[in-house]
RNA sequence: UGGGUUAUGGUGUAACGGUAGCACAACAGAUUUUGAUUCUGUUUGUCUAGGUUCGAACCCUGGUAACCCAACCA
């Protein structure tokens, strides 16, 4: 445990901050739009602003940056602040970059009385076409020279409604032939009659990202505001406006966004899987969101973990959907209930059992002794999973075939003797002999066996819809594809099965984790009811077996 | 053809002028009443060409590649 994990540049930074008394403590702030359902990638951001200010002194806000009226809606609010609680972290504060409309305001007309913005009324095709390209330098607007007193006269007006939308904007003076596009005299408010999900119809005009992201920043105190990449042009603009506003000194903070493997985070790109139905909503099993990952079984602290691992930097990244699924079985291992589930059931019949008895019999909970037994029933006829016979068994094939003897796992050591076939050669049962003495913890059978195979009592097995999901894209970045990424959609993304579960299953709970054995990690569906029960696959189990056939 | 950012095994991330390390993946073996877990071992890397230096992934110069920037979105 001596080992010092490195530090990531962030973390550099903050402990230079710190060492050099520029700060005594942090303040971060995870900053969404409320205009969507959160997913991974929110998640790394969530995990660096908390973790950050649970490693040094300091808090962080939750902030909804709330500029846009007719994109958000409070739907999203509540359902941004139900992930991050499930993730496990605590805001400080829960603020809202809506309640800084006046201070933003204000900001504004300081600017305008230092001749620094002014009223634009050219169209945003004409506005466009002044603004020059990344090549050419652009070209002042007529608007430029408005006097001071014509500029507060008209941003009143503004405010006070008089103007429909489009047809004004406000906008920073700054250099129209800059290197930098978005210093090229950048819009900071417009007007949209539009009703806000908090101020209502209070407002008309609203203030553009660069002038409310920066300035909400400030009012908080907030110390190290951490973004994305893509944001690093935003920088001098947001240096600029405070300066130029003489607020507290913000910093602003890039890093790379994590995408991940055979999967889209694309807020767009989610919407249109959503909307034409290649999933079942926002939700869906499938979906990289966290309501979605929390619905297909993930652990927080599985999450949690893949962002430490992952690490935080400035570079393109594409992470292996496998490590996230390293953390997902490492956390399930240690907590998940072991049961047992046959998903694809052939019956067995134990020609020396008698009739109509039933044997309760004990079997391990979990990883550990800690977690105690439970009982489950035993009979004459059992379901197994029809993959664990072969009528030709292959090589190194230590399961049932003609004449093999395998262990029921908590149960007995049976021998497979033969086996009935239907018309078409489909196996239909097959019919074994039990060992009496082998009896699992009191074995004295002396019989040694390679194989032990999960299976549940034909008798006293439950039924339930198990819905099997694997990767929803074919290919492992979906998004630089040729073509539309809709057509790297896995068709086989979802396989629903009936299964036979053992008596106990019917006791699950939405919070619980089960390894079904040897089949994978799975929970119960938020929509499975006692007529009903459904539960959904998690993830796989690692199998040696299948890597073995694939070997021929 | 402007500006900005980044280049370390298949993937992600360290090494802060001094032994290229860690994790995932892959491969091989041991243990196993889950072909799981656990344990052991193996393979694979500094974008490129020069330069400075006793010594360069790191500093300098020139290339190359990828990504971002011309929304009244954030």
């Amino acid at each position: 445990m001596s080992e010092e994990k490195s530090l990531n540049f962030l973390e550099e930074i903050i402990e230079t901050d710190l060492a050099d008394g520029k700060y005594t403590s942090i303040v971060t702030r995870f900053p969404p739009e409320p205009n969507g359902y959160l997913h991974m990638g929110h998640a790394t951001s969530i995990c660096l602003n908390f973790g950050l200010t649970n490693k040094y002194p300091g808090y962080t806000n939750l902030r909804f940056d709330d500029t846009n009226p007719v994109a958000e809606d409070t739907e999203f609010v509540e359902s941004i602040k139900e992930d991050i609680k499930w993730l496990g972290f605590e805001w400080k504060h829960e603020l809202y970059a809506s309640d800084y409309f006046d201070t933003m305001y204000e900001y504004a007309v300081t600017l305008i009385n230092k001749g620094l913005a002014y009223v634009e009324d050219a169209t945003a095709e004409e506005i466009a076409k002044l603004k020059g390209t990344p090549t050419e330098p652009g070209k002042d607007s007529a608007a430029r020279s408005r006097s001071v007193a014509e500029n507060l006269d008209l941003f009143t007006r503004m405010k006070n409604g008089e103007f429909a939308d489009g047809t004004k904007t406000l906008r920073a003076k700054i250099d129209m032939a800059h290197t930098n596009m978005l210093m090229r005299d950048p819009l900071i408010y417009r007007i949209k009659h539009a009703h806000h999900h908090r101020t209502g119809d209070k407002w008309c005009i609203y203030p553009m990202y660069d002038f409310a992201h920066g300035q909400s920043d400030s009012i908080e105190n907030i110390t190290h505001s951490i973004c994305t990449l893509e944001f690093i042009p935003h920088r001098e603009l947001y240096d600029w406006f405070i300066e130029k506003l003489e607020i507290y000194p913000s910093h602003q903070y890039e890093f790379a966004r994590r995408n991940l493997s055979y999967t889209v985070m694309s807020k767009r790109k989610l919407k249109q899987l959503v909307e034409e139905k290649h999933v079942a909503g926002w939700d869906d099993p499938r979906m990289p969101t966290i309501s979605g990952m929390r619905r297909r079984g993930f652990t927080p602290q599985s999450i949690r973990t893949f962002c430490d691992k992952v690490g935080i930097a400035k570079r393109e990244n594409i992470i292996d959907f496998s490590l996230l699924e390293f953390c997902l079985r490492e956390d399930l291992n240690n907590t998940a209930l072991r049961t047992m589930a046959v998903l694809d059931p052939l019956k067995l019949i134990i020609t020396n059992y008698e009739d109509g008895k039933t044997e309760e019999l004990q079997s391990e909970n979990g990883p550990d002794e800690a977690y105690g037994t439970r009982t489950v029933p035993f009979s004459k006829e059992l379901w197994i999973e029809r993959e664990d016979f072969m009528e030709v068994p292959a090589k190194k094939w230590f399961r049932f075939a003609p004449g093999a003897s395998v262990r029921l796992k908590s149960a007995y050591i049976l021998r497979c003797d033969t086996f009935d076939k239907d018309e078409s050669g489909k196996v239909t049962a097959i019919h074994c002999t039990y060992f009496p003495e082998s009896k699992s913890g009191s074995d004295t059978s002396g019989i040694a066996v390679k194989g032990t195979i999960h299976w549940v009592s034909a008798t006293h097995a439950a039924m339930a819809q198990v819905n099997m999901y694997d990767r929803l894209f074919k290919v492992e970045n979906p998004g630089s594809e040729e073509g539309d990424f809709k057509d790297y959609i896995n068709p086989d993304s979802l396989h629903i099965v009936q299964a036979f579960i053992e008596p106990s299953l019917l006791k699950a709970t939405l919070s619980d984790h089960f390894q079904f054995l040897r089949k994978g990690y799975f929970c119960l569906d938020k929509e499975s009811t006692a007529e009903k029960i459904i539960f959904n696959r998690t993830v796989t189990l690692k199998d040696a077996w299948v890597k073995e056939v694939k070997k021929g």
